[in-house]
DNA sequence: CGCTCCCGCCACGGA
DNA sequence: TCCGTGGCGGGAGCG
């Protein structure tokens, strides 16, 4: 298939741009607004091929759409005319409802539907042609694409996870729904599953007042404990119970056992005065709002964290009175479906599996945070506060959210408490964090933060450890770097361990700000969703926004903006060239990781791209890596040349890259990218060292620099808060003395790929001797995103982490020891890059001159940057920066995998599906 | 065939 | 009465 590159203003504004492709899968977002929005033109034929002009859609703005949804009969003429099916459809309800409806008893519809399913409209196609066929049927939006999962997903990608407390967000459930081309009726169901989290708030008639996840904690403490009270452990254990000895649910048998509704009534009051106030039985008692609550306590109460739908249906309408039958629990049912859907969407669960005797059950597990009860300065107390959020496995995303921590405690020494964290997880074999290879289980490292944990329950992914296992090893043939986790291994210190989900969004770290930093604790990371359904491989538009603020003056201000040349790619299977045969076998797997990826890979070669597709997505795992000390980040470095067995300069790797089959599927991306007129810059790898080189030799000032790197609304990306300069970080404090760098980031794998794996390691101060003026806990910050078996790499923060053994890299040479400023140093590729072998390092190019000092040379002076995140599966990142008002803000966007090749100006080339745009603007 | 869960009908209830 | 809300369940999509 081929890749289309999706401009980052297509993402984020659908409406006003144009999408000359077939948006796929991941893309869904677009998609189905495409498909809603198109139909709404009421195009009374379907025209095939046509690009969707979004700018025809501008009369359908807020102002001009009705405040009321269109009623029903409007509806159908707008929206029905899809198919000539559809269109039979609209005239039928135009003629008369009654008609409609009778007919719809007749069943007339579907036979038609599915007669034109099979058969398309003989008038059609002489009008659009087979291929014309094809393309509609492509952008007709999948059950999946207009999932309730998903569409919250780009629901909250409108809007922070932690909005500034100055910041007043309205939303105005009109716009959104016409904004993401639903009714609105399903914003409600959204909305109101967030309400009851307290993530919003109704402040007027079709308003509501977004709050975002700061206290999120809190709600949840308060659930915990109304749950507690309520005795919903043992209501479940009861109902298990009464399972096992009935085997069949029989609804009217069970009693209540006297947990009276009447607090459950009161639950939205909780915390929020303003709440309404439910009445018993009143239709207010079975709100969504009220069953999300129920539903969110019965995993925050519950020691296995898992819920299967039935026992929560079935304790639900114990509660709420009603007749207890078949229609009842089915409705329970389908309600909890879209509860579980929006906290999916929130990564505070995730769907799994339990095994029964009767079979394999749909649950949810909670994955959210558990610990509320941090009271105490103790670091393992903290983290252990923290670590729920990291771990998450989701399709979903994970969320560090720090910023409470931050808040209330001043500082928190990551290394420290991971540090800790991980020696108590590793000394229980039984702990769940644990992580037991081939277990499914995941765990992921956020900086010295060690989350290893074994899921204790078979679920969706988990059936699929073998895949998962499986994967990383690079395509044989590519050039890709393989190395997905070079030198990692359980035992090792950096500690890779598959994500038996995709993490979409990583997201904090650091901590460890000085108090007077003043970041306002903003240093807390949100991450949208992810994903969707593990099983269902939902694409997910993440919604990320940014939230770091960062009021120091001394900040750099970098403001993203993306390249508009950029096109994304626009299926996830199309995203993924068939590369997967091109794993070099040569490339000696890490000990343990690698291995085990090795073993996975080959498996995905034989497998037709979509399915391959849909296990990477499931299983691909997504690990932070943070070297705990600075010495462990050479050894990391270290151990990536070994793993990789290759001592191949960067520059070959490229080459390879280069040569890879990849190189086909990603041309068009490539040119794509390469069209953008702000595409890499030729001495990017020069000016990248050069830059490192001036502020390593020059201090730089003491300012403070951060980058703040946003993913647009809308858009699938990560935030992150980089820090602009070691130096400027301490601020002229003793390097020694200050604590790392937080560095608060989100990673959004765009929705059309999989998950993806990331290796963060922020704080790796290296052990350089020259490195004078490094602070130690300011590393790079290292992301490694393996895709399908091929690692994603990228660093960003003072390139400490170099691989002293790297023939490459010799550690003699003094870039590798100088700090990088902003610490963008993806895993440059290039001659002096700091790259696994093997692995597609990232390529920053030259961009625009980013005036602050270090960052802005760093990245990408003279223009956008590109990064290659390597792997075949890998996203694109876009990362754009443009001078704001008070914050720094580098926007970068995880873009479908966009196969793109890229040389460089060394000649070394990123090239792989995906890349890193780092486009940098100067900023006075 | 069963699980999901989208779609939209239509009732509730406040203005 | 209007219309914002949102309960509800038919039935389609999908594995």
């Amino acid at each position: 298939m081929e890749v289309n590159c999706l401009t980052l203003k297509d993402l984020i504004n659908p409406r006003q741009s144009r999408l000359d492709f077939a948006i796929e899968d991941g893309d869904n977002a677009q998609k189905e607004n495409i498909f809603v929005d198109r139909s709404r033109m009421a195009p009374k034929t379907p025209i095939k091929n046509e690009p969707i002009d979004l700018s025809k859609q501008k009369i359908f703005t807020p102002e001009r759409n009705p405040i009321t949804p269109v009623k029903l009969v409007d509806q159908r003429q707008q929206t029905e005319p899809w198919t000539p099916t559809a269109n039979l459809k609209m005239l039928i309800s135009a003629a008369s409802p009654d008609i409609r409806d009778r007919e719809k008893k007749k069943g007339l519809f579907r036979p038609i539907e599915n007669k034109d399913d099979a058969f398309p409209d003989s008038l059609q196609l002489d009008v659009v042609g087979d291929s014309a066929v094809d393309e509609f049927e492509k952008q007709r939006p999948s059950r999946k694409q207009k999932s309730l999962g998903l569409l919250c997903q780009k629901f909250l990608a409108r809007y922070p996870s932690y909005p500034l407390s100055s910041e007043k967000t309205t939303i105005s459930l009109d716009e959104v729904a016409v904004s993401l081309g639903v009714e609105r009726r399903r914003i409600y169901d959204i909305v109101n599953v967030l309400e009851s989290l307290h993530l919003v708030s109704r402040v007027a008639k079709n308003q509501y007042g977004w709050h975002g996840r700061h206290s999120l904690p809190k709600t949840l403490r308060s659930l915990q404990r109304l749950g507690e009270e309520q005795k919903y452990e043992e209501q479940m254990a009861h109902l298990q119970q009464k399972e096992l000895e009935l085997m069949d649910y029989k609804l009217g048998e069970r009693k209540k056992d006297g947990y009276p509704d009447s607090q459950d009534q009161q639950l939205l009051d909780f915390s929020e005065p303003d709440y309404p106030s439910s009445s018993a039985n009143s239709r207010k008692d079975k709100s969504l709002r009220i069953m999300s609550q129920k539903f969110v306590m019965l995993f925050l109460v519950s020691k296995t964290k898992i819920i299967t739908l039935d026992v929560a249906a079935k304790i639900l309408i114990e509660e709420s009175q009603d007749t207890p039958d078949h229609s009842k629990f089915k409705t329970k049912v389908r309600r909890l479906y879209d509860i579980a859907n929006v906290l999916t969407s929130l990564a505070l669960i995730k769907k799994v599996h339990v095994t029964e005797e009767r079979g394999r059950k749909p649950a949810f597990k909670w994955i959210g945070p558990v610990d509320f009860s941090s009271s105490d300065e103790e670091l393992v107390d903290v983290s252990a506060s923290v670590l729920p959020e990291l771990k998450r496995e989701t399709y979903g995303q994970i969320q560090v959210c720090a910023k409470q921590r931050l808040a209330r405690h001043g500082s928190f020494n990551t290394v420290q408490a991971s540090e800790r964290i991980q020696r108590k997880v590793n000394s229980e074999p039984s702990s769940p964090y644990r992580e037991e290879q081939g277990s499914g289980g995941y765990s992921l490292e956020i900086g010295s933060l060690a989350a290893v944990y074994q899921q204790k329950i078979e679920d969706s992914s988990q059936g699929k450890a073998v895949a998962t296992s499986k994967r990383a090893m690079p395509p044989s043939g590519s050039l890709d770097p393989p190395a997905p986790l070079p030198g990692l291994s359980v035992d090792s210190e950096y500690c890779v361990h598959p994500l038996a989900h995709q993490v979409f969004s990583v997201a904090q770290l650091d901590l460890a700000f000085p108090s007077q930093n003043s970041l306002h604790g903003q240093v807390g990371v949100s991450a949208a969703s992810a994903a969707s359904d593990v099983e269902s491989l939902k694409p997910a538009l993440l919604a990320s926004q940014p939230l770091v603020y960062v009021p120091s003056p001394s900040l750099l201000m970098l403001y993203g903006r993306l390249q508009e040349g950029l096109a994304p790619a626009s299926g996830l299977g199309a995203q993924r060239p068939s590369r997967s045969s091109g794993v070099p076998a040569d490339r000696p797997p890490t000990p343990s990781v690698q291995k085990r990826l090795g073993e996975e890979r080959k498996p995905q070669e034989e497998e037709p791209a979509p399915k391959r597709q849909s296990r990477d997505y499931e299983d691909s795992p997504l690990a932070l890596v943070m070297p705990k000390k600075p010495s462990e980040a050479t050894d990391l470095a270290s151990a990536k040349t070994l793993s990789n067995g290759r001592s191949g300069a960067p520059e070959d790797i490229h080459m390879e890259a280069q040569a890879s089959a990849a190189e086909e599927a990603s041309g068009k991306a490539t040119a794509n990218c390469l069209a953008s007129s702000e595409w890499g810059n030729p001495s990017r790898d020069t000016e990248m060292e050069k830059s490192s080189k001036e502020n390593e030799s020059t201090k730089e000032p003491s300012l403070l620099q951060y980058l703040y790197v946003q993913s647009p609304a809308g858009l699938n990306g990560f935030n992150v808060l980089l820090p602009g300069s070691r130096n400027s970080q301490a601020g002229g404090a003793p390097s020694g003395q200050l604590p790392p760098l937080g560095i608060p980031c989100m990673v959004l794998p765009s929705p059309t790929l999989g998950p993806f794996p990331v290796l963060y390691s922020p704080t790796v101060p290296r052990p350089v001797s020259s490195a004078a003026g490094v602070l130690p806990g300011a590393g790079p910050v290292h992301f490694r995103v393996p895709g399908l078996g091929s690692t994603a790499h990228l660093l960003i923060g003072p390139a400490n982490v170099v691989n002293p053994k790297s023939s490459t890299l010799p550690s003699a040479d003094p870039q590798l020891q100088r700090p990088r400023l902003l610490g963008l140093s993806l895993e440059a590729p290039g001659p002096h890059g700091i790259i696994q072998p093997g692995s597609p390092g990232c390529v920053a190019h030259p961009g625009s001159a980013v005036k602050p000092q270090q960052v802005s040379r760093a990245l990408s002076p003279g223009g956008p940057s590109f990064c290659d995140l390597g792997g075949p599966h890998v996203p694109s990142v876009a990362v754009n920066t443009v001078a704001a008002e008070q914050t720094p803000e580098v926007t970068v966007a995880w873009f479908p995998a966009c196969p793109v090749k890229h040389r460089g100006p060394s000649g070394g080339c990123c090239t792989l599906e995906t890349k890193l745009l780092f486009s940098c603007q100067s900023v006075p």
